[in-house]
RNA sequence: GCCCAGGUGGCGGAAUUGGUAGACGCGUUGGUCUCAAACACCAAUGGGAAACCGUGCCGGUUCGAUCCCGGCCCUGGGUACCA
């Protein structure tokens, strides 16, 4: 019987699929468990051999679990918003929509072959009214919330009006507009002016990682510093939640430490330098104008040795300080510094800065010390001003060397006539009522002394900035703004979704307005609560100018690709609801994703922000729990393995010889050869298929070899698969230039999505990046091929001793594997099972049925047909696979179930060399096992009358006489 | 620079983490089947003639270390003037 995988797989998909075996119901008496996959945005490209390494993973803990009696909620939809499809249709006119909803399909016909256990009646997408609804709806709640320090939780911002109202009079003297722009310092959606990248020719900003010296990284045109007003969201706010909540999750150590790098929290105090700017009225010589100025700093205990102070360029305090005499030159470096981007700030570390003209007041030793401005010192950051302890910080030392500033030493013995000594350690000097203290205790000592003389206080400070939220793209959620006098307004959420509108051109507009621009039914009549044509305005040649009547601009920015993604796994609970992002009850069932399956690359992006997403959504109370994943898992990414034919470029060279890998590095062929990549797909084993190479492209039609014997081919003479020919290959990214895609579909055509399905496992740990090697895959295949024949003939016999034996050591180990996500180690169980079964010629029922049972999460198809063949149950729906009677005697409690044996071997080692085994009754207590070896002849032999020092027994394992 | 993960045969990787290192698969070699090849099956396969030596290198703890500790060297990932 042959093992047709193609018609087995066929034939169980359509059965799951009539039967809705994986629709899962919100309402069940079962325990719950959420297993969800990061959703992937369709390309155009379409899915590679990578992608389903988590997926399969995922699904093979969902199915184990749903077999185990859990309701397992295992969604499936796409993150389809972007860019790609946007610049397609820049350059081709198709509407994005078209192609993302193309690249979909194709998705979900890749995706359903692979068997997975998804409930694809859930499937979500980004860019579906039905969804973004729910991501404009967040956003209204974010415009119309403000963060209470006090309470550390997001609040509707009715209270801080009523607050505002209440305490402070002058409140009710600001006018509607002022009124909106001091809420706007609270909101947790507000408009800001930011410093961004802006590329004029692609017409929107870009994030830090899309520059490249100063280049677009898409296309190499110019990037430019602007400073522009887009949304922001006040992620920053829950900076110190978004730490703490790291120490309740289940996540890997190192991706919760990139997260804590990430948000940066530090603890240090901010201080008042009183400043003295000499004024330039001569006839007021000698008298200063005086003011305090701010500084954040974590060594409090460096006052002393403060020699210059430094401000960011784009600190607020600069105008204040900078006298006449220095305006010009520091206009000039102001100049400089605004249009340098900050990827060529940091690629050019050289020192600049320049002198503001004014000088400080050490509040400590009352000297003056002079006010530099430098980029070294981030506006962003505390409060964009530091005090300059050259000594002991790196950067500042190499600022006072380059301006020749004095360098003060602190600590004792610390010798810093060549560089700084930046550690936190030592004994202090110089430094007055702190000399003799120890690093950590002066510092403590000074955070006391300035909160007690009023010179400064305590201030945590964090890293994380808020989240820019606007992208003058077409392809994305239309926010649900609209302009009045300049201010924005949200639209009621009767009136979402707001629809994306059509565009005749996917460009920005003549006048540099966001695609939006170019919408004609883009305009809001607030009268009648509706979407109206652009043309009824009067007249609005910019969207943000107030617009005459009742009728005003809409936002022509649209959110992130983050915004869609930062509460996708809320939706997948309830899909369909259109009058809840989910319902209060579904989410109280479900509650959290319980496992989370993804590439770590999203670390400090998506897993922050749907990490806030959340936690503001809870504030709210509109979900109930305040950690949306409560355990991650990365999966580790596959890298492409690409092959190498070398074309003979020496002596005599037509351009048509290619030698064989093994022999390039012979005296005759060294470096005079070239690699060419050879597509993959045309190679086996590394063993390149000539006939394939030649009709691959006309360059190679006449291809010739020499190879792996020395032997050459002769056009006319060769026979395919006589002579082999062997490629050289190296790992590299997927991608298609390289020719080392390899795609699913074409993988399963030749062997069968099970086979696919334990190959991926089977290629390494779970966690780890790999390349995609096809070499073992014949093995894997090789085995379901095997274990497929052992159930051709199945016998009611009663099992012996050691087919039990074979059964329950596979259960214990595929047990522990899934439970602890090893599953790279299960195919070897597996394959060791099929053989010790296949040695007894075990073709028993009461074997193979659960042997069945254990391998359906692997490999569903081949699992589903083999338990089918076992008994005579009838296929029922709501279960993957057979009834649950069977499923409970096949996943017991396993360490119960394991057969143990009778006794034990205990190797006996004398001083750490192995000498005899010998055998007691198991769970012979420790100290008995003690008296046993030594009354054991062996042991008197060895021992041969001495007293041993010491006798180790490690449990079940092995005794250790030391003589 | 800082943080994290890792380094085991010809290759991918096991060793449930202090207890017989190299499971399982690939590859290689030999054999069976075949007119022959492919498939399949069987056997061998860390090094060494052997005693022995072997988990990146040096040292330590331990009766015993791939595993724990100290120092160093590589590789991969994250992050970068955060005061």
């Amino acid at each position: 019987m042959e093992y047709n995988f193609s018609d087995i797989e066929k034939k169980w998909q359509k059965a799951w699929e009539e039967a809705g075996v994986y629709t899962v119901s919100n309402e069940s008496d079962k325990l719950h468990y959420y297993v969800l996959d990061m959703f992937p945005y369709p390309s155009g490209a379409g899915l590679h051999v990578g992608h389903p390494l988590g997926y399969i993973a995922s699904d093979i803990y969902s199915r184990y679990k749903r077999q185990k009696g859990f309701n397992v909620l295992h969604p499936m939809g796409f993150d389809s918003y972007g860019l790609p499809a946007e610049q397609y249709a820049i350059q081709t006119g198709t509407h994005p929509e078209k192609t993302t909803f193309e690249n979909i399909d194709r998705y979900i016909a890749q995706l359903k072959k692979i068997g997975f256990c998804y409930d694809w009646s859930r499937e979500v997408r980004t860019c579906d009214p039905a969804f973004y609804k729910w991501t404009q709806w967040a956003f209204i709640q974010m415009f119309n919330s403000y963060f209470d320090p006090k309470t550390q939780k997001a609040q509707p911002i009715s209270k801080l009006i009523a607050e505002f109202e209440a305490n402070d009079p002058k409140w009710a003297t600001l006018s509607e507009k002022e009124q909106q722009e001091r809420l706007m310092n609270y909101s947790i959606a507000y408009l800001a002016d930011t410093k961004v990248n802006w590329c004029p020719a692609l017409g929107t900003v870009l994030a830090n990682d899309e520059v490249s010296e100063g280049l677009s990284v898409r296309g190499g045109h110019p990037v430019e510093q602007r400073v522009m007003r887009q949304w922001c969201l006040r992620v920053s706010a829950y900076a110190g939640r978004l730490l703490e909540g790291l120490d309740r999750i289940d996540w890997t150590e190192s991706l919760k430490e990139t997260q804590r790098n990430w948000i940066g929290r530090s603890e240090g105090a901010e201080m008042q330098f009183m400043v003295k700017k000499p004024t330039p009225d001569p006839s007021l010589k000698g008298r200063e104008e005086e003011f305090p100025m701010t500084i954040f700093t974590t060594r409090a205990d460096t006052v002393f040795g403060v020699t210059f102070m430094v401000l960011a360029p784009e600190s607020e305090y600069v105008a204040k300080v900078v006298t006449e005499e220095q305006r010009e030159e520091v206009e000039a470096y102001l100049a400089r510094c605004k249009n340098r981007t900050e990827r060529e700030r940091i690629a050019d570390r050289r020192v600049t800065g320049v002198f503001t003209g004014s000088y400080a007041i050490n509040p400590l030793t009352q000297g003056e010390i002079p006010i530099y401005i430098s980029d070294y010192v981030l506006a962003g950051y505390g409060t964009g001003a530091i005090m300059a302890v050259p000594a002991h910080d790196s950067r500042d030392y190499a600022f006072a060397k380059h301006f020749n500033l004095p360098i003060i030493p602190l600590i004792e013995g610390a010798d810093v006539s060549n560089e700084s000594f930046d550690a936190k350690e030592g004994k202090m000097i110089n430094s007055g009522f702190l000399n003799g203290m120890e690093v950590k205790d002066a510092i403590q000592a000074m955070k006391e002394y300035i909160t007690n003389t009023g010179i400064g206080r305590v201030k945590v400070n964090y890293r994380l900035r808020d989240a820019i939220f606007s992208r003058q793209r077409y392809w994305g959620e239309p926010f649900p703004i609209y302009y009045k006098d300049g201010m924005p307004y949200t639209l009621p959420e009767s009136a979402l979704p707001l629809l994306l509108p059509e565009v005749k051109d996917f460009k920005p507009t003549e006048t540099g307005e966001p695609p939006l621009g170019h919408a004609t039914k883009w305009a809001w009549d607030e009268k009648n609560q509706k979407v109206v044509e652009k043309n009824s305005l009067s007249s609005a040649p910019s969207p943000r100018e107030r617009a005459g009547g009742e009728v005003f601009p809409l936002e022509l920015c649209t959110m992130p690709g983050f915004a869609g993604s930062s509460a996708y796994y809320l939706r997948y609970m309830d899909p369909h609801n259109d009058q809840a992002l989910v319902d209060r009850k579904v989410n109280e069932y479900w509650r959290q994703v319980d496992l989370y399956l993804g590439g770590s690359e999203h670390a400090t992006g998506h897993l922050i922000y749907s990490r806030f997403w959340n936690k503001f959504l809870y504030d709210l109370g509109y979900v109930c729990e305040d950690e949306p994943f409560k355990k991650l898992i990365n999966q580790g990414m596959i890298q492409g393995r690409s092959n190498f034919v070398y074309r003979y470029i020496g002596e005599g060279a037509t351009g048509n010889l290619y030698i064989s890998y093994n022999l390039i590095d012979n005296p005759e062929y060294k470096d005079k050869v070239q690699p060419i990549h050879v597509n993959v797909n045309i190679v086996n084993n590394d063993v390149l298929d000539i006939n394939a190479f030649r009709a691959w492209m006309p360059e190679f039609k006449n291809a010739e070899f020499v190879f792996a014997d020395g032997t050459s081919s002769e056009l006319t003479g060769y026979t395919a698969g006589a002579k082999q020919y062997i490629c050289g290959w190296s790992v590299e990214k997927m991608s298609k230039s390289m020719f080392n895609v390899v795609n699913p579909d074409d993988v399963i055509a030749k062997y069968g999505a099970d086979t696919l399905r334990l190959y991926e496992m089977f290629l390494g740990p779970l966690e780890m990046s790999k390349p995609w090697d096809t070499n073992g895959i014949d093995g894997v295949h090789r085995f379901l091929k095997r274990l497929w024949n052992m159930y051709e003939n199945i016998v009611d016999e009663e099992p012996t001793k050691e087919e039990l034996r074979s059964l329950h050591k596979l259960i214990k180990k595929i047990t522990w594997d899934i439970e602890n996500f090893s599953f790279n180690t299960s195919i070897p169980a597996f394959m060791i099972a099929q053989n010790e079964l296949s040695a007894l010629k075990c073709t028993k029922r009461a074997i193979l049925e659960p042997v069945a049972v254990l391998l359906a999460p692997y490999a569903p198809h081949i699992a589903e047909e083999m338990y089918h063949r076992c008994t005579s149950l009838p296929f029922r729906e709501g279960s993957g696979l057979g009834s649950s009677f069977v499923i409970n005697a096949a996943w017991p409690e396993c360490n119960e179930a394991y057969l143990v044996e009778d006794t034990q071997k205990y190797p006996v080692q004398f001083n750490g060399k192995v000498r005899f085994t010998f055998e007691c009754p198991k769970d012979t207590p420790k100290d008995e096992v003690e008296r046993l070896v030594l009354a054991h002849e062996d042991t008197a032999r060895y021992l041969n009358g001495a007293d041993p020092k010491k006798i180790i027994v490690v449990p079940g394992r092995i005794v250790n006489i030391v003589m």
